[in-house]
DNA sequence: CGACTAGTTGAGGCCAGTCAATGTTGGTGG
DNA sequence: CCACCAACATTGACTGGCCTCAACTAGTCG
């Protein structure tokens, strides 16, 4: 389905220094910038040397790629190095809602934990890179590591807990407030990454968005426009700028 | 906060056969009629043994009580007995959820894991009982017994799919459909316990119905009348019987 | 250049919310 | 046992927020 990510596509033609490309190739936590976000974090490095030998590969996505379907068998966790991807979960009847946006530093996939199957569709907004962590190394890596195993369950938490975050808001929150709360989302996830937390891109469409909010796509461009107007945001297609953050946690919390 | 459960309260007064009544008290998996759907499934009897001695004790609940609210530290899950309980999450303006209505046979908790904190309010919808598995035991037994970290793993997959379908619902369901796919829910979940899938008593009130679906409770009400016409329910209070599973399900996939 | 996708904006309709009145149920105490 | 009360539930009338449908613009790609 996904063109396999070949060495070539990493190993730039002709490259001088191949031997440096191909250490780059081989994943290696200890000098991951996103260790501190990513599982290893708090493994000592003896431990860290064990989740490196653990991490299969790396797999690269362009744009609309999915890295796995729903019902395809489960095999992997994917930490994500670079890019961005959105969950979708499907209903029988063809109903489709996005589940979760994933950036840089997340861990998707768990929900195919345990069970057989991928519960979901993760597809790439851009062109992304994932780890891949196979999970019965890993659930054995945990077995021995029980410091792996507690980072293992905090994400876990990590996911329960956003999720329930995102049911309060399709339960309770009117259409003002939800796309104010995503903003403030985006805004936070960007700063614990070291991004700005004011100014950021968009990597979904309208209708993405909306998909997520429980929304139609012309009420969420309604009120982009509408927080534009009250000069709480900038917004220029997919370029958001946050003038008046506080502003915008009021009208998250309900003015 | 909860009045202790006593021994007082499960011996009755001048009973008979007190030795008996001790050994009901200490809980033992292998004769728990919830053995198949809980944490032990697929266990070998040796294992089984390990992990009753992990269980540290049953816990009474009244209609009202909080087996935990959302603040507190995680110590433990909670494999439900007897009765039924909600969870709910909590903003911190105020606005409040129901996330979940969990019964027999299900575990519950599974949202602290790994954190230090409960993320949200554990009710008891009526009076109930349940079996507590302190997590770090559980952590450890996980380590040398591999059927149980996977059974522990399927748990919170199935959580976080359960999540993803209630996010579905909210998302991109209308009021009637939600309303009936929450009866077929309930529907399924009885079966799977081995009672009727067709007649069962709500154990919530309209207000926490609507909060589940993201509805008010007039509408939820309002629909239960409508299905009623319509010949697929029959409501009687809190009673609800099914004439038409089917008709329920076109009515959940829309028509 | 035309076809296509993404986004914005407006007009109008409908679904679910709000407000309000009334009915029903269950628990408590006389 | 009944009276009373509070909580829960039903139903109606009206409102309004979001959806639907539609027109138009801007940017992209063959």
């Amino acid at each position: 389905m996904t063109p396999p990510a070949t060495a070539s596509e990493a190993v730039p033609r002709d490259a001088p220094f191949e031997v440096i490309s191909i250490r780059d190739l081989r994943v290696r936590c200890a000098t991951c910038s996103m260790r501190e976000l990513c599982l290893p974090v708090g493994l000592s490095p003896g431990e860290l040397e064990q989740v490196d030998s653990a991490v299969a590969s790396r797999r690269r996505l362009h744009k609309g790629d999915a890295l796995y379907r729903a019902g395809e068998a489960f095999g992997a966790l994917y930490a994500i190095r670079v890019g961005s991807l959105k969950t979708i979960v499907l209903a029988e009847d063809g109903r489709e809602q996005v589940a979760g946006y994933h950036m840089l530093g997340d861990i998707i996939g768990l929900d195919g934990i345990g069970g057989e199957r991928h519960g979901c569709d993760a597809i790439a907004l851009e062109d992304a890179e994932v780890c891949v962590l196979p999970f019965e190394r890993l659930e054995e890596l945990a077995r021995s590591v029980p410091a792996l195993q507690h980072n293992l369950h905090r994400f876990i938490a990590n996911e329960i807990t956003r999720d329930h975050g995102v049911m309060l808001l399709l339960g309770s929150m009117r259409a003002e407030e939800r796309v104010a709360a995503f903003l403030l989302s985006l805004s936070e996830r960007y700063r614990q990454r070291g991004y700005s937390s004011t100014e950021f891109v968009l990597r979904m469409t309208r209708e993405e968005i909306g998909s997520f909010l429980g929304l139609k796509l012309e009420t969420v461009s309604r009120l982009f426009s509408r927080l534009q107007e009250a000069g709480i945001i900038r917004v220029g297609g997919r370029t958001i700028a946050i003038n008046d953050l506080d502003a915008l946690r009021e009208v998250a919390s309900g003015s």
